[in-house]
DNA sequence: CCAAAAAGTTGACATATGGGCAACCAAACT
DNA sequence: AGTTTGGTTGCCCATATGTCAACTTTTTGG
């Protein structure tokens, strides 16, 4: 069995840009295939000719487009729509068993985009529209993405309500603190009068697709019943298919 | 400016089966090459041990999800949720200049994921919610993927009302009306009493991202409407950004 | 802001690599 | 079964490429 060499150590570097988030270094690429330097600019060189990679500000290397890779990868519509279809049982069930709205969605340049719900029965009760957008940073579904999912917060933070965290220091603490907790909530920050909490969901390769969560208005979610919803969603997102 | 021989054409390679729908035989690369076919197995023998390729049924090489195909992927969250912003100005036309129902579709396994609406303002009216899913073979919006899209439907053609098309035969030549129109239509094939027409929605790179298009009742369309509205919708889409 | 260290590029050289040829299997078609 | 076309394997030699070292550029730290 003869493999060519230049290629394999080609396409091992291709894997390893694709999976550092962060582009590059030419040294690095170097170490980790363990050859020397100048081996690694020609075997870089040839990626960006082949518009493979490309070479990025502090001449540090990056993957293109035509690599994919599992980490950051957004999903695809197919993906969305599958994970949308083994979960919508769970979904139910959240609402049959909470009696509340519950949510699903995805992210979307830095917004979460609802992409399904199980609206509840009762007359009060939250409505975020299937296609509808939100901010990250405000929403437990966000918030999830956040903690679990990778995501980042990029700018100023709006302020939607009075118990809205504004500053990053805030919403880092508690990003922490939602990884700790194993879900995040929304405490009224985006909607005066809603809680929500939220948990993710991941594919089979343990990249974080979706999140899941309940919402219902702060009449019915007492500090108790809002911890207790939270271990609830929690629970089903770590339970298997 | 030296380049690594065995590399760029073992990425040269990775183009190939990327941009070839179908797998692809041994043959057919080295021709692609323009090398030997003992190369083209070594090339193709590095890329499967990499990870890159994979070996399907007759022998042929296919690229794996690695690679991103320009053409055939499907697209992400990110992506639609740009595309659909962008045209809901057009939606919005839409629905202003025709007074019915106008939808935004992508492709997700086979069926169309309606993604976005703009409602029409009188009593009788469509509504395909956000996020539903319908068929291909009989709507006017999966008809636009099987025109323009270069989707495919499999299996047998369920039928939903007498109009349905529930031959290949039939679907094709109907397919083939389509691209000639430059639109496509429902007539009643999927819900009686409801006429549709849609057209497509281009990415940069000349993909297929989403479709588009009206719906209405009958009573309100006749067959000199019906045409008239897919002129308009034709006209739409053709419009550059 | 300068010096020193680290990162990256270029060139030369020698040899392992891999490109080409041809013979050899394996399917596929008739 | 015979013929044709597709794919694999082994060998050999040329050259593509990996290594080393000198050199240039950038970054870091004082």
């Amino acid at each position: 069995m003869r493999l060519l060499q230049s290629l394999s150590r080609g396409l091992q570097t291709l894997d390893f840009l694709a999976e550092q988030a962060k582009p590059v270094r030419l040294t690095d690429v170097a170490a980790h295939l363990d050859v020397d330097k100048s081996n690694a600019t020609h075997i870089l060189r040839t990626l960006v000719a082949s518009g493979y990679a490309r070479q990025g500000d502090g001449r540090r290397y990056e993957a293109t487009e035509k690599v994919t890779n599992a980490q950051t990868a957004s999903h695809t519509a197919e993906t969305i729509v599958s994970i949308r279809e083994a979960w919508r049982p769970k979904l139910r069930k959240l609402t049959n068993e909470t009696g509340e709205c519950s949510h699903m969605a995805v992210l979307a340049t830095s917004q979460v985009w609802y992409v399904d719900k199980i609206d509840s029965e009762l007359p009060l009760k939250v409505d975020h529209p299937i296609g509808s957008l939100a901010p990250l940073h405000c929403t437990a579904l966000g918030k999830a993405f956040l903690a679990f999912g990778g995501a980042e917060v990029n700018g100023k933070l709006e302020s939607y309500t009075t118990r809205t965290l504004t500053t990053h220091k805030a919403l880092e603490s508690e990003i922490t603190a939602s990884r700790n907790r194993g879900y995040a909530v929304d405490d009224e920050e985006f909607t005066p009068g809603i809680r929500c909490v939220a948990g993710p969901v991941f594919d089979e390769h343990g990249a974080m697709i979706a999140a899941i969560g309940v919402s219902g208005p702060t009449v019915r979610i007492d500090d108790a019943r809002f911890e207790e919803l939270g271990m609830f969603v929690k629970g089903l997102c770590h339970t298997r298919e």
